[in-house]
DNA sequence: TAACTACATGCGTATATACTTATATACTTG
DNA sequence: CAAGTATATAAGTATATACGCATGTAGTTA
């Protein structure tokens, strides 16, 4: 059974956790992850679909291996990304739901 | 239906998304969610728990509030703040079982 | 081997933001 | 009203990090 974050973690885990969180926390590397939900895409690839650099791409790119969001592929010259944890579709939309819940909630306070 | 994250967003929604998600990428931020799980508490009490200033607690408390993750009940003198979205135990629990399970399985690489 | 392509990285700069100190505000009580 | 308490905020500083530019490295092809 998975520890709870809700019942108390020690410091070093909640560093972690907070790690995390921080990771998909810029908005090019979750535009990254989104491109990436569609399926495994090189570099070249994510750099024409998101608009950014080369290099910037490259480089968030390596913090989001790092954070073990997603996981490399060399094929050749090119390197494929896709998405390793599968939890992160899943953290994505509970934000995103929760997002729009609060949004039509403020909308709606200002009239039916 | 909520829309969902993983079928393409506008680029305002994903930056309202990292947005909540920086929000969540503070220690300290996560620090007072974590004591909030356990119900209700003003500030001098998370001032305590914490072990942060009283100023740097209710900064945090401010972009948690701005946020929309926690609400404020002024109680003459005192104001408390509890956890107003339910989506936040779950979404924090579920990033809480993702890094158990990929340290466990890092861990597992050297040696039964 | 030379030239080329795809990707990574070192370095400098700009910007955001966390934290501290000091002070202000709001409420309570004498 | 004065003094005290709880919380908020303003201003300044320190730090982290995103980005651009230049360059390095790995692999391919002529």
């Amino acid at each position: 059974m998975a520890k709870k974050f809700t019942s108390s973690l020690s410091e070093e885990a909640l560093l972690l956790v907070a790690g995390r969180f921080a990771v998909l926390g810029e908005p090019m590397r979750l535009r990254l992850i989104q491109h990436l939900f569609a399926g495994e895409m090189n570099v070249s690839q994510l750099v024409d679909a998101t608009g950014g650099t080369q290099a910037n791409v490259s480089r968030h790119l390596h913090t989001l291996t790092a954070a073990q969001i997603i996981t490399r592929r060399k094929e050749g010259l090119q390197v494929y990304y896709r998405i390793s944890d599968p939890t992160i579709p899943q953290l994505c939309n509970l934000v995103c739901g929760s997002m729009e819940q609060q949004l039509t909630r403020q909308a709606s306070a200002f009239g039916p």
